[in-house]
DNA sequence: TTGTATGCGTTATCAG
DNA sequence: CTGATAACGCATACAA
């Protein structure tokens, strides 16, 4: 493995020149660049991109961090984050934690440990508290909607989207309505579990506790939903779903179970992924892919930001209405 | 941002010293132990791991080349790989390269400039002469039964996999057989390819072209298949498509189009992801994420394989009987 | 336009 | 058990 003194020694340079030519400087002559690039070449010289790194201080490397890469809601995140990242030359260094904290951790560590500029959390399960102590190492960018104001975060405003959602179904005359969160805990869910029961509060409808389905992420949860809905006693008339694929589970097993939608159980979900438009599911789409880019943006610009107001984006949402409601 | 020369100086004790400390290294007394400790608690001291990396000569990194991180196949090996590196201690590259060679390129100069310890290669569009030319510069393993001595692979037989499948369409008596593919070319689809026309020489049917669908990877593509079979003059009864995504976009448009699966239409798919399971696709099983897996374990034990025998793994596949056939 | 010298932060060799 | 010194490969301030 040639380096950069060897190509000088052999192209009878300083080893400044060789970087000069390397980097595309001005102020070197036409012979001594064709000098260097001919030592290049004869002894096969490959720059060495760690090195340059540890010079510059810099890694244009971005850390993703994620519980699985699996779920369409983390691949389309992933794949607005690549896209933006390719545009400012950054490399994406992937962590699938399983919301396993010791793996968020490690993440968080080699942030400290300066392998990347900045870290994204897509989802977590660690404490804020835990990454604050990180801060210092990096910018870190939070897709929730947290009640924090130590990072700068991308979110949706679940609170609302879901409130929305109640509103809608409630607009279509539903008042019997059940819900299913991804995650027990996690700022997402909790926002939404919190505007429901206020909906609910709103329009003097009680919490029933079997009308709340938890953990549902997969089309396997929905199936798992469309089970349960047909041992309850007290049935809802509508469900607002966590996303897209949990709904198609549902609608595939209520099919099974001859049950008619909207007339039976109306559902509305949430994401807009494929898999809705292909099922006619009714769905609340949010901006996951440019959720992602906005993420890598806002890390790059992270050191020129003077002021913190613009720290905190909330992007939109929208009905899509097909025929689950 | 301290270094570990400062904390050298400020523990009274030489910078090898430190650096024993920092690696559990045995003979260091506790007294110089516990100053080490103590100078980094002050100066809040922390490892540069890229100074690590370019002095070892390794990064402990594994680059990771798919078009696209949205399609379920490409989530499946990043899952298997994340879950084999992970247990190895090595990071992930992600790079989404949409097919495009330029892209494909830029991952191939990073591991030249040694950014990466390895590269995997789960799909390519740039030629394997390309590749090869990278070949001195670390450990490249390819996810494709390509026809090759340079590379260690891992791979599904693609061809008798197809192969297997238009033989078990044949055995439940259909002859007229159409089928879609992935990509027009890239490895994995010529075989398959291939394997259809062989199989439809020996059962005396002829080659149509309209038989034959293309690019087909989503939901949408499957729905597209059902509207296009519609204005077919000559319909066949049976297809083997490339994807179980593809299979239920064409299942959720034959249903709409009031076709019987398996009486009018009868549908063979490949991946056996849950989608399939949930629409009661039938469906050939092929171990992706497994792939995943032994694509890492055959990268970090590439040098001390004394033999190249064991270098192309292939994996097998399992028929799962639903009722789409 | 060119080169010298120093820094980036760590590991490894070798002598003591 | 300990430490000086040389890599690792490159960038850059400063001097010329």
């Amino acid at each position: 493995m040639a380096n950069i003194r060897e190509i000088a020694k052999l192209a009878g340079v300083s080893i400044t020149t060789v970087s000069r030519v390397l980097n595309d400087h001005p102020y070197v002559s036409e012979e001594k660049k064709s000098a260097v690039y001919k030592a290049m070449e004869e002894l096969n010289y490959n720059r060495n991109i760690k090195a340059i790194q540890l010079s510059k201080g810099v890694s244009n490397m971005i850390g993703v961090v994620l519980p699985t890469i699996e779920h369409p809601y983390f691949g389309n995140i992933v794949q607005g984050i690549a896209e933006e990242a390719m545009k400012h030359h950054y490399q994406i260094v992937l962590f699938q934690t399983n919301y396993e904290t010791s793996k968020e951790l490690e993440a968080l560590e080699l942030l400290r440990g300066n392998l990347m500029d900045g870290l994204v959390f897509c989802s977590r399960a660690i404490s804020l508290d835990i990454i604050k102590e990180y801060k210092e190492h990096g910018p870190i960018i939070l897709c929730e909607d947290a009640d924090q104001e130590e990072f700068p975060s991308i979110s949706i405003p679940h609170e609302q989207a879901f409130q929305f959602g109640l509103e809608y179904l409630i607009s279509k005359g539903h008042t019997r309505i059940a819900y299913s969160l991804g995650r027990k805990e996690g700022t997402n869910s909790t926002k939404r579990r919190k505007a429901y029961e206020h909906k609910m509060r709103e329009i003097n409808q009680p919490l029933r506790e079997e009308w709340f389905f938890n953990q549902c992420l997969s089309i396997k949860d929905g199936q798992q939903i469309g089970r349960k809905y047909k041992d309850l006693h007290e049935k809802p008339t509508a469900i607002l779903v966590s996303n897209d694929q949990v709904a198609a589970g549902l609608l595939i097993e209520a099919s099974e179970l001859r049950l008619k939608t909207p007339e039976d159980i109306a559902i509305l979900s949430f994401d807009n992924q494929p898999i809705s438009e292909a099922m006619h599911i009714s769905t609340i789409e949010i901006p996951i892919k440019e959720m992602g880019r906005l993420a890598v943006t806002t890390m790059i610009n992270f050191n020129d930001q003077t002021n913190s107001t613009d720290k905190k984006i909330t992007l939109s949402f929208r009905l899509v209405e097909r025929s689950t409601v």
